[in-house]
DNA sequence: GGCGAAACGGAGATCTTCTCCCCGTTTTCC
DNA sequence: GGAAAACGGGGAGAAGATCTCCGTTTCGCC
């Protein structure tokens, strides 16, 4: 691995325009999904992008394969942004709340909805991240219980699940509305996290491997 | 209009199998838009009502009068419980919490999404149902705010999209899984809303009309 | 500057999927 | 017990999405 960029699986190098549209594809797709759903028409991605549409097959076998590499990403950066909160926040509410914030940036709850369809959910590298991403959150979530500063009912689950339900986009507007509201109600919900408690939660802690369960 | 049960738009007073379809085709429709959103096949519909897929047509002339009498429903019956909640209640903010609760149990999320995919908001009836939905939520909200117990940054539109999204099925997932934490999750939203306030929030408080607008 | 290879874009054939009608059969109600 | 109304299944027609073909453009290198 020199000094060269990553390069693409091919043992080709890669033309500049080629890797470029190829970009171009992944963003337009992400907020394609985002915006219309993870059955959106492949040729509005690739219109999206500014490219053909053959060139989007081109670069990706099928939607299930574009799906993949999307949602792979979003994944990662997620998941870097628990750990940098982790790493750089000193104070533990604080880094939960810098987390969940950055989270709803990178658009979970889009991204969750592409995990559900046509996301291989055994792919070794997908568990791999899904558990870095568990145990860092699980992580922030111990701190600030620990700390007193987060009320002792609510699991990994409920965190999450919020978060990918109050950054969804609300059906049939533009982005727009929810990008403009969605921190005040995670913010909102974040204070109801806090300890002491206000009131005393139905059913019990929702964890991770709840939604998993669910899901086959 | 005698004793006699409501009956249909038709002069004819109707078979009891034809109207007991009917209802089992709204009810199915309702649950199938909650699960699979607005643009769910018609033909789904009848078949989860245990009807043949023309005597759905029979009853409803396309799948926009079926949204527009399944989304009349929902609406009718979540300003029932907020005017009831504004009714029955001692406590404001009490008043506000089991009206969040009890819209949730008629998944206002689901609604939300129908009112904006082909229904025609513009029709008198639905304009007045969501006038009265309206001014008894506001009512709540300026009742708790009043009582010093709802924090004074927040506005009917936080509330409204809040419920919607935290009500909405988990994109992929079956609509057990949310029901068990809907509610748990309202409840942590609700005690963030309580008053003094835990934190600052961006932006300005949210108005239905911010909503209205940007349908357009 | 020019040449070969690779990538591109648009148009269209194929396939899936939803809608809605037809018509023989069953059910209701007088 | 019979007429009228409602029902169900199958299938034609339409709409829309996927994916491929092929002529044109761009890139990278000599």
């Amino acid at each position: 691995m020199g000094g060269m960029a990553t390069a693409e699986r091919r043992a080709q190098p890669a033309r500049v325009d080629a890797t470029r549209n190829r970009e171009r594809i992944i963003a337009a797709a992400r907020e394609a999904f985002v915006e219309h759903g993870p059955s959106v028409p492949l040729d509005a991605i690739a219109h999206r992008a500014g490219v053909g549409n053959a060139t989007l097959y081109r670069h990706f076998a099928d939607r299930h394969e574009l799906i993949h590499v999307v949602a792979s990403y979003s994944l990662a950066r997620i998941t870097e942004q628990a750990e940098s909160a982790l790493a750089e926040e000193t104070d533990a509410f604080e880094a939960l709340r810098r987390f969940v914030h950055r989270a709803a940036d990178e658009r979970v709850g889009a991204l969750c909805s592409m995990l559900y369809e046509g996301f291989d959910k055994d792919d070794p590298h997908v568990v791999d991240a899904r558990i870095r991403l568990e145990t860092a959150v699980e992580q922030l979530m111990d701190n600030a219980r620990q700390s007193g500063q987060l009320r002792s009912d609510v699991g990994l689950g409920d965190l999450m699940v919020a978060i990918t339900q109050l950054t969804r986009p609300v059906a049939g507007t533009e982005c727009a509305l929810i990008e403009r509201y969605m921190h005040r109600h995670l913010q909102i919900f974040i204070d109801g996290l806090r300890a002491p408690a206000r009131s005393e939660l139905s059913g019990t802690a929702a964890r991770f491997e709840d939604f998993e369960a669910d899901r086959a």
